[in-house]
RNA sequence: GUGUCCGUAGCUCAGCUGGAUAGAGCAACGGCCUUCUAAGCCGUGGGUCGGGGGUUCGAAUCCCUUCGGGCACGCCA
């Protein structure tokens, strides 16, 4: 179905036109001023050049010809030139109903669908997840989860780090924990062992101590460079040693990523491109593309346009090696055989935006892409803690995620524990999908593109803009729903009747305007503008539920609208929350 | 230096294809539970939208300028 303002907007455009007037100038937006009515309609002031005639006078010739509109209830010229609108109930009852009877809530499907594949994530192998992971992980989940229910195809890759020079550390700190180990023994020709010599626990001391001391010691970085080469070079004992790690990393990655609700459709890797390198670099050497620079070979990618100095691509380091720019082209190159997307979106830190045109750049002109391939950069800001720097543990360390959402999960028990009787288990994992809320809602509400500031008191509070303040609301929901049902009620074939009251008619408003924010939070990749509809809507149903007693209800058919109504609220909300990535419990 | 993003209430943030009295939340203060979850609802106070100039009937929003801050700027990712 159409969008409400769309909609109202040709309405408005014919009485523009029945007076004699433009109908462009009809467009309808939502009220700024909710005191004095619903809609309005600024046509009249920008037409009043135009028709050099002053804008209230032609407003009121448009009022009029909206006397008796189905549409509207009310139409009023206000000076100097506003057209203030009610909707009528009859009209707002019908956009209801179809917007209940509809797919999707009456969200049209795109105009093209789209291929799209989206690089989220960020993850290393054999580096546990810290903070710094929830944001692109969180953000990009929700965008997966928005485009894929605005009708694309999208096909989600966490594209892991897993063949730079932090397998070569790795590597290398084990060899000097057990030097004695197979993979080491460059004569040894049997079987490696099926179990991996370490556990996922070694490797949150392991890498980080490796990279401390790398920075330190000349002698011990240039040893991890040579196991960093001889892995890439196919060293037979490297490669068995290297696939352990991932056997043992990427499940513990799964099962982090399966706690904040993020699924990967794919676990490539950037090891998994190894083989497109020497192929593409061939390639971009032989068309005339690259050429040597200061010793590196390069792409020139700077345009005529160009406001700033963009530097040129590299393709390989003066001392021939590939670098992150060669795999994330032979990426785009693999991406193109393998899936051929319509459109790449990239969800990574803001901070690398010019690094990511350079690359963008050189994809389209060397026609790794097609011209009508879209490379979308979507750059994310840090995430700082309260005293506006990057966010650190008390004692200044980087905080590993798994213990922000352990000590989320904590105080989400504490509090449920102060507040409520449950039992153990039941509030343990009432807790856990609270905290998930807390901590995705407080993360997308803000736009991505922003710094903003972890206050975990903030997130998890229940009051106010936050997660479990909307879980909350629809909990509530679920609880009159199902002691409706417990009294012998039927959620199926309920019939809607016009809103009866101020506070009802305005949920239906926020109800309607679903499709409108969705196609928004499509277009714009902006998970925020799903979190800023739930509160609205959650504001708009609790004023309800305040106004109105619906258990109670006597009239039967009345009763039987508001609980349609409440479904409706629900299936809304519970669909918005889902896009973020995260889910309501039955109580709280 | 060049480019880029940001500066809105005490704090955290919306609003930015120009519209009426600039909105929320938190914090502060005051109301509302014999009745569907008060983790809720209603209300009060709080602002030179960093400063200046311009365009316009009208600017937080567009343009210019200036101050303050973040970030990026070829062999890291």
């Amino acid at each position: 179905m159409k969008k409400i303002l769309e909609l109202l907007s040709e309405e408005m455009g014919k009485a523009f036109e029945a007076a004699g007037y433009d109908g462009a100038l009809g467009r309808v937006t939502l009220s700024n001023r909710p005191d004095l009515c619903e809609y309005q309609c600024n046509g009249a002031m920008a037409g009043a050049k135009q028709y050099k005639k002053a804008p209230i006078a032609i407003a009121g010739e448009v009022a009029k010809q909206l006397e008796g509109s189905r549409v509207f209830s009310e139409a009023a010229a206000v000076a100097p030139g506003f057209l203030n609108l009610k909707l009528s109930e009859s009209y707002l009852l019908e956009m209801v109903k179809a917007m209940a009877s509809e797919p999707k809530f009456g969200l049209e499907p795109p105009e093209k669908k789209k291929k799209i594949v989206i690089d989220y994530g960020g993850a290393n192998v054999a580096k546990p997840l810290h903070v710094g992971h929830i944001r692109p992980a969180v953000i990009g989940e929700s965008v997966k989860r928005i485009c894929r229910y605005a009708g694309h195809e999208v096909i989600g890759d966490a594209h892991l780090g897993d063949w730079g020079l932090q397998m070569g550390l790795v590597i290398t700190a084990l060899q000097d924990i057990q030097p004695d180990l197979a993979y080491f023994d460059e004569s040894y020709q049997g079987e490696y062992p099926k179990e991996a010599p370490f556990t996922i626990s070694q490797f949150e001391e392991l890498y980080p101590a490796a990279s401390a001391k790398s920075k330190e010691d000349p002698a011990y970085k240039a040893r991890a460079m040579e196991a960093t080469f001889k892995l890439q070079s196919g060293v037979r004992g490297y490669r068995a040693l290297w696939q352990q790690i991932l056997n043992v990393s990427v499940p513990d990655l799964k099962k982090n990523y399966a706690r904040l609700n993020v699924e990967f459709d794919l676990w490539k890797g950037e090891s998994d491109v190894r083989d497109l390198i020497p192929e593409m670099v061939d390639y971009m050497k032989t068309n005339g593309y690259a050429h040597i620079s200061e010793g590196a070979l390069v792409v020139d990618v700077k345009e005529e346009t160009d406001t700033k100095e963009i530097p040129p691509c590299m393709i390989l380091k003066s001392d021939g090696a590939a670098l992150y720019n060669t795999t994330d082209l032979a990426t785009i190159l693999e991406r193109m055989r393998l899936y051929h997307p319509d459109e790449i979106i990239y969800v990574v830190d803001k901070r690398q935006e010019l690094y990511f045109e350079q690359v963008f750049r050189c994809a389209r002109k060397t026609k790794l892409v097609e011209p009508e391939t879209e490379l979308k950069f979507l750059g994310f800001g840090t995430m700082n803690g309260s005293d506006g720097k990057p966010f650190k543990t008390r004692d200044g360390g980087v905080m590993r995620l798994e213990n922000l959402i352990r000590e989320t999960e904590e105080e989400m028990y504490r509090k449920i524990r102060e507040g409520r009787q449950m039992p153990e288990e039941e509030a343990r994992q009432t807790a856990g999908q609270v905290a998930v809320s807390a901590l995705k809602y407080g993360d997308l509400s803000n736009q991505a593109s922003k710094d903003y500031i972890f206050d975990i008191d903030r997130f998890t509070s229940f009051e106010g803009d936050t997660g479990p303040y909307i879980l909350y609301t629809i909990v509530r929901i679920k609880s009159i729903l199902s002691r409706f049902v417990g009294q012998g009620g039927s959620l199926e074939h309920l019939m809607l009747l016009p809103a009866a009251d101020e506070s009802e008619k305005a949920l239906e408003m926020a109800l309607v305007q679903f499709n409108t924010m969705l196609q928004a939070a499509e277009q714009e990749t902006a998970p925020h503008k799903v979190c800023a509809y739930l509160y609205d809507l959650a504001n708009a149903f609790n004023h309800f539920y305040h106004e109105t007693k619906i258990l109670s209800e006597e009239d039967r058919g009345k009763k039987e609208s508001l609980i349609a109504l409440l479904v409706l609220t629900r299936d809304v909300l519970e669909t918005c929350i889902d896009l973020l990535g995260f889910e309501a419990p039955e109580k709280m």
